[in-house]
DNA sequence: CGATCTGTTGAGACGAATCAATGATCGTGG
DNA sequence: CCACGATCATTGATTCGTCTCAACAGATCG
């Protein structure tokens, strides 16, 4: 079976940061579960529906023909997703853990924007904060070391996971975290466990990262601009 | 004297590419033209207006502190420029021509967009297709090898700029293009050249690059997912 | 308790960066 | 208008970082 739908979860409880508007959008959706690995939407596939992450992990990526993956961004609870889209979607969506999203058809999201003005400043913030981490990773795939982009990699997420230490605490595998920073799942353990070695991080299991000198992993964020918002 | 206004422009003509209500932006701000490398707004700066390409060209770039550089996009005339930003400037604008922009304060700008939904909505589009952008930037600097990246690089740039064949045909240097393209100066050297050499470009002139062979750029572009949208 | 992913580690190859020198082009002022 | 300096582009030699390939170790899961 595909989807399973409303079905309860028992991940990561639901934040509703995104602003007081967006979560009224409930309202026009169904929840769905997805299990892990499952695709959510496939790049070049129609996008009549946009998502709301509500428990688990989604990643976002784009594929070359030859199998070369770049992951675009992680999603968390209380992220969107796909309200960028137009009629096709242009990325591929998976659940990394078992997700459960609300699904919401865009037409109907479409018409509540063409009346609620300030539903959509929610969405267009959501889309800027959307477009300014874009030009952070630019920056990091373009310009940054491996060992930069292991950095600036974990002071990014280390922010955005809360400090619930659950027993799925990174839904990301190796191959994950190297897709996303642009190098080979190699380089991505070789720099973890040199990181380690440093006392920087410990690696007390494969799925669990733990920083324990945050102040060494800024002074490799070389980034300009800190006040990042 | 850091900007000139009000005055005139002979640089390309101003494309209204970007829908029917954008174009009343307009009424909101003032024109001003800015000299060839004079920078629009820098990173961590306020960000109390928005801007519209009337003409010339813009680059949009993040510093490392170090001085490493990337250019996030160029831009012309009709393309929205800050749309994105919050109180503060997250990345740097240049002129790279003389280059002529239509600058909006912010407040009256979002004013507008309380009320005027079709505008808003106009908006939207404006930041999701730049987010699109952004996301096909990074499977290029994540995931492309030189060859490739200059390739998608020509396909992308042939396709936006007009066939208008102008002494300033097109005003990114090589640092430019290599800036934007996460590589050095001299291997984007090395690339045009040996493409040219295999007669899939000419270079008449450093600022001017002529595409003979588009199949074989098409050839070396790998993404997946074609329809561009 | 084996089978299959996932992660680690090493050796070697390769692509692009860097460093360096030269050549072309542009802009400016004499 | 030409000469000059400054910027930009080209090209070569070398270095360096990361990828690839490969073997193995550990986890995870039926």
């Amino acid at each position: 079976m595909y989807q399973q739908i409303h079905e309860t979860d028992t991940s990561p409880p639901y934040r509703p940061e995104a602003g007081n508007r967006i979560s009224e959008l409930g309202t026009l959706g169904v929840v769905i579960v997805f299990r892990p690995k499952q695709e959510i939407f496939g790049a070049g596939s129609p996008a009549p529906y946009c998502y709301k992450v509500l428990g688990g992990g989604v990643r976002v990526l784009r594929l070359c023909r030859d199998g070369r993956r770049q992951i675009l961004e992680f999603l968390f609870p209380g992220d969107l997703l796909a309200f960028g889209a137009g009629n096709i979607h242009m990325a591929t969506a998976e659940a990394m853990t078992r997700a459960t999203l609300m699904r919401m058809p865009r037409i109907r999201v479409d018409a509540l924007l063409k009346i609620d003005c300030v539903l959509a400043l929610e969405i267009r913030r959501s889309l800027s904060s959307q477009l300014l981490l874009a030009q952070r990773h630019a920056l990091l795939l373009g310009r940054k070391s491996a060992e930069e982009r292991v950095a600036s990699f974990l002071l990014l997420y280390a922010d955005r996971q809360t400090e619930a230490v659950l027993p799925t605490d990174r839904p990301m595998v190796r191959q994950d975290i190297a897709d996303y920073l642009g190098l080979s799942g190699e380089t991505v353990s070789r720099v973890l466990n040199q990181m380690k070695r440093q006392r920087i991080i410990d690696l007390p299991a494969s799925a669990h990262i733990r920083i324990l000198d945050r102040a060494s992993l800024e002074a490799l964020d070389v980034d300009d601009c800190e006040g990042q918002q």
